[in-house]
DNA sequence: CGAGAAGTTCAAGAACAAATGAACAAAATG
DNA sequence: CATTTTGTTCATTTGTTCTTGAACTTCTCG
């Protein structure tokens, strides 16, 4: 019994929500996600969807209401975890479904979460790629090679200054740190 | 007469550079940008090989080595243009060529280009959304009226303090201002 | 157990973004 | 001017990413 409701909207016929409020909620996350490139556009309207719902939604909830598929449900379910951004809640009337879903409030998670997860990763490659590149400079003479360590320093630099804003950039963000 | 000169590598065929350091330099950058998403990865090639360069580079230096069409070069140093992110010097020895092109080397200037073409036209765009957002939440009422402020409420705050944190950002990275 | 529902995985296709190349415009050259 | 060279535009091709759907596994409950 899908319960979903065609959207009455010219626009954006993608989208069954039961009210234009949680519509709206699922048209911004996904297009912030889709502007910002975290992902897929699909988890930001999983999320909007969940942050729209005073209560915890189920898994079916959630294809079912979007209309989407169960498989990008579930991949996007999954990406949205792994991120931190979503939170599993037991079953409380325990019908068959396995866990609820309520997404994470707090931006300075959000925050974390994209961190930890997306740039990372790069701050390990890209600190290979630097040293790579000071040997190379390293190799060339007399101008040319006093040019290329400059401009090897300055990427340094460049790099330092990222990493350090980082820890100042969350905690602007993050409400006085909740619980 | 192509002086491009085949790389010997295995690994990436794509870049045709005389030396390995600007090899290096072109992957970093392009790698960088398509990290970020800032735009096509092509203009990070084209930037790193700018960058790696201790002269400015003529329209055709540019897709001679970097064995890109004319097309994506004339494209992509309009888009780079646009952000600030290099700059034209008028034609030192005259010989056809109509500009050479340098690479913009202040964090902060390449910075707040992204970030004024980028995200400041974001900006007036989401203020609309969530007025409509708080007109929706209006209409509900009781309980999921107050739930439905709260939620605006909280996307209010996040927004000013995203828009707080920009200028933060930019001093913080920008070298003491340079010029 | 065993039937049915909940959730996952992954190959195939749809949707999207980027690069190409050829036709075109603008400058320089002579 | 006529010709060659430099640079731009844009329709088409190429390549990548997202979504789907169907087969599969896992769980629930009689």
């Amino acid at each position: 019994m899908s319960t979903a409701i065609k959207a009455v909207q010219p626009a954006v016929p993608r989208f069954l929500a039961a009210d234009e409020f949680s519509r709206e909620c699922v048209e911004f996350f996904g297009e912030t996600v889709q502007l910002f490139g975290f992902g897929p556009p699909s988890i930001g309207e999983i999320y909007g969807l969940l942050y729209a719902s005073q209560e915890p939604l189920s898994f079916s909830d959630i294809f079912e209401r979007l209309d989407i598929s169960k498989g990008s449900a579930s991949q996007g379910l999954n990406l949205l975890r792994s991120l931190g951004a979503v939170h599993t809640v037991a079953p409380v009337d325990a019908n068959g479904r396995r866990e609820y879903f309520s997404p994470e409030l707090s931006l300075r998670k959000l925050l974390r979460g994209v961190l930890d997860e997306r740039v990372s990763p790069l701050a390990g490659k890209s600190a290979g790629r630097l040293a790579r590149l000071r040997e190379l400079a390293d190799w060339a003479g007399g101008r040319e090679r006093k040019f290329r360590l400059s401009r090897v320093q300055q990427l340094e630099t460049w790099r330092r200054r990222l990493k350090a804003v980082m820890p100042v950039l969350i905690a602007l963000l993050g409400p006085k740190s909740k619980k």
